[in-house]
DNA sequence: GACTCGTATCGACGTAGGTCGATATATTGA
DNA sequence: TCAATATATCGACCTACGTCGATACGAGTC
């Protein structure tokens, strides 16, 4: 009889590992959102009808100026909002191709 | 008529923000996967059938051995794959239910 | 029990990034 | 042009975390 011992444990693995620019590109879009602020912008945008306005962010998040325009900017550069400018206040809204783009996460990592 | 400017930028956003404790959990499960090496990990237990054993991982990823073993244990923790000792070797497969994890995300961020 | 081998833990190092005060930039209104 | 306001950028601080060598633990073998 073949007991487990003997087998050697690593035959090997039939499935080819992704790419590391792919690999790397996904954890980056998983990086912006891996912070609770980010997934409350994100969430705030998503269940808005309308942009909203930078300032809105402020007492919501209970943070300062400087870092929900920090959030903001990050969010924005990985594609995942929409920055409008309306006078001198800066409207965000969810870009149309963000839950395609997290869709892409999960069939990436998990199988569907 | 009434220009943009003497608008008050800030009407009362109708959505209730995400609660912190949610929003936390969230960003944690996003956490877990920023990073390729951990992004390789589930993608390469999710397209095999069988578990895969930890060996097999340290040369696919080019990391040593502690941090291959860092990188599963973080992965176990937040319930994203499962351990199984068969003899001295290690086998890790995905949890039946990570994909639901996953789709959670999606579901909390945009609103599907 | 002693040895071997696979895995986990520890300690330390270096880098990335969230945070905020201070300041710069831009737009509007007087 | 000057003041006021909204937003962005800068610089600095602090913490989190990926990484690895050294080492401990555990299971199997002789």
């Amino acid at each position: 009889m073949t007991s487990l011992e003997l087998i050697d444990c690593c035959r090997p693995l039939g499935a080819v590992a992704l790419a590391d620019e792919e690999a790397e590109a996904t954890a980056a879009l998983f990086r912006t959102l891996a912070d609770p602020a980010r997934v409350k912008i994100v969430n705030l945008l998503a269940t808005s009808a309308e942009p909203v306005c930078a300032c809105e962010f402020e007492p919501t998040l209970h943070l300062s100026q400087p870092t929900v325009s920090h959030h903001l900017k990050k969010l924005t550069e990985a594609g995942l909002l929409e920055r409008e400018q309306r006078g001198k206040w800066a409207y965000f809204s969810l870009n149309p191709d963000a839950s395609s783009q997290l869709e892409r996460l999960v069939r990436i990592t998990a199988v569907v």
